[in-house]
DNA sequence: CAAGATAATATGTGCAGACATAATAACCAT
DNA sequence: ATGGTTATTATGTCTGCACATATTATCTTG
C-alpha cells in the first residue's frame, strides 16, 4: 500500500512525457481534470504537481486558456547563496577571516546614492577578509546605514564577521541582489592575492527594512570562483 | 465579503511578523494548528502559507520539531535566465544576431571533458555574436553532440540563432549551469569591442537529455553587464 | 460587421477531515 | 545511568467538494 499516486510522481511523470518529447515545447497538456482521472487521483493533487512545475518555470498556466510547455525550457535557476563560513567549510577548508576596516567614513557616491543616503553622510564601513585555510576567499566590503543599525556601531567585528553579527541581529528584509564581473583593482589584487586587472566574479547586495537601506556588500570572489547550480 | 483570509495573507502578516522582529531569526514560530485558529482558516492554507516560504528559505521546517524562522535569510534567490532576444528587446533595442562559426571540429579537452565526449571526436562548433541595435551584447559559444542532436547539423543558424533553434527543436531537459567571471580574450575583446584583459560575465550551460550531453554553451557578456534580481 | 453583453470553462483557492511519516519525548528494563 | 522500545506530536500529503476568477467563445444588438 502505502504511496497511492503523489505529487511527485504526477510531478515525475509529466517530467518524462515532456522530456521524451510526447509533450513538446509549445504543446497545451490535458486539463486537470483529465489528468486526474488518468493518473486516479485528485484534481488538487494534479494542480499541486502542475503548479510546482509551472513555478519550475517548466510550464505555462492560465485560466481558461490551460496548461502548456514551457517554450523556454530554462527560465529560472534557483541559486543557493550560502554564509561564506558554510561555502568554505563545505569545501573542506578552514574559514577564517580578518577584519581590515572597521570605521566610519563616507561612501563612494554610487553607493551613496544606490542606499538613498545623503551626500556627505558617514556611514560604518567595514572590510572583511575571508579565508579558506590561509588562502584568500573573497573580499568583503560592506556599508552600514547608521541610522538602520545603530547596534552596529558597537559591534565586535574582529570576533564575529560582519555578515554573521547581521544575520544574527537584523531581521529579515527585502533587497536586490546582483551578479557581474569586475577587473581587480590593484587594492583588490593584492588583498585576494591576485593578478592586476584579474577577472573577479561579484555579488552586491542590497538590505532594506522598511523601504530604508541597511546595507550594502559586494563580495568579490578570488579568481576561478564559480557559481553554480543544476536547473 | 471577497477574500476572508488567503494564503497570501498568512504569507504577508508572518513575513511582517518575521521582518518587525517579533520572531527574530531561529525563534520557533507557531504551530500550524495555532496559527489556523488564531487567523481562523484551515490548516491547509497555514500549510500553503508557510510550505511556500520554506522554500523561499524564509523558514525552515521539520516534523515534530516545528517551523523556525531560518537564521540565514538571503539563501535563495531565483534568477530568470531570459531568451537572449527578449532581454534585448525588453531593454527597447532590436536584436540581431550575426552567425560568425558554423562547423565540425574538435572542441577544446575542457568542454570534451566536460560533455563526456571521446577525445579528437568532433561536434558542430557555433558561435554567434548577438547585438543590442548596433552594439556587441554578447558572444555565444555552443558546441552541439551531433549524437545526440543530429538534426543541428542541417539546421540553418543563421536564419534562426542556434539558442532559438535547440528551444523549439529539443525536449526540456536536464543540465547543469554556471556563472562567473573570465578576463577577455584577445579574440572575445575584438567581437565585443571591449578592451582585451576586460572582466566578461560568463554563463556557461550543460544541456543533457537522459544522461548524455547535447550542447554546451559558455555565453560571455559586453563589460559592465549585471545579472540582478530581487530577494 | 463591429461593439458590447453573456455564457462557458480551466485554473486558482479555500475547507474539513483523514491518514502517513519523521522526529522527539517518555518510558522501561537491564 | 544506558540502551532500546513505545507513545506522542508537528508537519506532509491526499481526498472530495465548493466557489472564485480570469479568459475565451458565443451570442446579441445597433
Amino acid at each position: 500500500m502505502s504511496r497511492l499516486t503523489s505529487y511527485r510522481d504526477i510531478k515525475k511523470m509529466v517530467l518524462d512525457r515532456i522530456q521524451s518529447g510526447a509533450w513538446p515545447p509549445g504543446a497545451l497538456i490535458p486539463r486537470e481534470t483529465e489528468l486526474a482521472a488518468e493518473f486516479g487521483c485528485a484534481r488538487a493533487t494534479i494542480n499541486r504537481a502542475l503548479r510546482e512545475l509551472a513555478q519550475a518555470g517548466v510550464l505555462e498556466r492560465r485560466r481558461k486558456a490551460g496548461t502548456r510547455v514551457s517554450m523556454t525550457p530554462v527560465r529560472k535557476a534557483t541559486l543557493d547563496i550560502p554564509l561564506i563560513r558554510r561555502e568554505v567549510e563545505e569545501s573542506g577548508a578552514t574559514h577564517r577571516h580578518r577584519l581590515l576596516t572597521c570605521e566610519m567614513s563616507v561612501p563612494p557616491a554610487h553607493i551613496a546614492a544606490r542606499m538613498g543616503l545623503p551626500l556627505e553622510r558617514t556611514a560604518l564601513h567595514v572590510q572583511t577578509l575571508h579565508m579558506a585555510d590561509s588562502a584568500p576567499y573573497c573580499l568583503e566590503d560592506r556599508w552600514i546605514n547608521p541610522k538602520a543599525a545603530p547596534e552596529a556601531l558597537s559591534a565586535d567585528f574582529a570576533a564575529l564577521s560582519a555578515n554573521e553579527w547581521l544575520v544574527q541581529n537584523i531581521p529579515i528584509s527585502a533587497g536586490e541582489i546582483a551578479f557581474l564581473a569586475e577587473n581587480a583593482s590593484d587594492a583588490d589584487a593584492e588583498i585576494l592575492n591576485a593578478a592586476p586587472g584579474a577577472a573577479l566574479f561579484v555579488v552586491e547586495r542590497l538590505t532594506r527594512i522598511a523601504q530604508e537601506a541597511v546595507t550594502h556588500v559586494r563580495i568579490a570572489y578570488r579568481p576561478g570562483y564559480r557559481m553554480t547550480t543544476g536547473i
